[in-house]
DNA sequence: CGGTATCCACTTGGATACTG
DNA sequence: CAGTATCCAAGTGGATACCG
């Protein structure tokens, strides 16, 4: 329980950087050539399109297959571990999207509670009056 | 369905930094002050446990309870939604524990594979006879 | 077409020192 | 105790140019 933890943290960051899931989400449908992903996500560079598809190969999660036709033609494609990658990801994302506006507003309320430093000083102090009367030393 | 992919990328860059998950997982028992989640986490410096709680509490996923005691006494707590979060977070850890020794001998392989750049020009080329031997050009 | 190589701006995160 | 402030090293990622 302990030590899982940090490998849910190094993968997190593994599949957290800024196109990786993308890539698996375009994936998911079918094969696509390189170019079809660099279109189809639209804002990636060619150098980090290569980078994400090589660390997914890297980690067996997608298959890299050059046909030597002229001009050159390459596909990706999700392997099975891959695709068994999906679930947990879109469970993520039925999460982002069922709480996206809870979290937006939090962060609305939460700036404007910080940007209002010099003016009203809400921050903590008056949570704390709350809170400390109730029970505020038995905690462990 | 396309629209929420990079919502699923914003939370997973979000959540994928260096801490988050970790102090996250600390929380799931219970309310823990600033100074035990450094001394549990361990790594961390002190300017990230404070970002990285800043950051949650900003998206409404933990509490955060100061004690105007003598010395000063914070508490962090997670939300109801940062509970709620627990959950799928989980489920990729899961997935992360079952599958970590396949990646990891699919990286070894791979690095292997890539290392041998001069001796052999394994990569790709022979993988290519295979595949192109069986359909190569009816894709799409 | 599908890359690699290089350069560079920006961000992340650690170390250290100081504060209420 | 629980931060904030500052500085700095390493990493991330975009733009561009070139290659097979």
């Amino acid at each position: 329980m302990a030590q899982e933890c940090p490998r849910v943290s190094a993968l997190l960051s593994r599949i957290g950087d800024k196109w990786t899931v993308l890539v698996v989400m375009l994936l998911r449908e079918g094969p696509r050539r390189f170019s079809e992903l660099k279109r189809e996500i639209g804002g990636i560079s060619q150098r980090m399109l290569t980078s994400t598809l090589r660390g997914l190969e890297r980690d067996g999660l997608v298959t890299r297959t050059v046909y030597p036709t002229t001009p050159q033609r390459v596909d990706y494609a999700l392997t099975r571990l891959g695709h068994s990658l999906r679930e947990p990801v879109e469970a993520l994302g039925d999460w982002a999207l069922a709480h996206l506006d809870t979290i937006d507003r939090a962060r609305r309320e939460f700036d404007g509670r910080t940007e209002a430093h010099a003016a009203t000083p809400a921050r903590g102090v008056a949570r704390v009056v709350r809170l400390q009367s109730r029970s505020p030393a038995s905690h462990k």
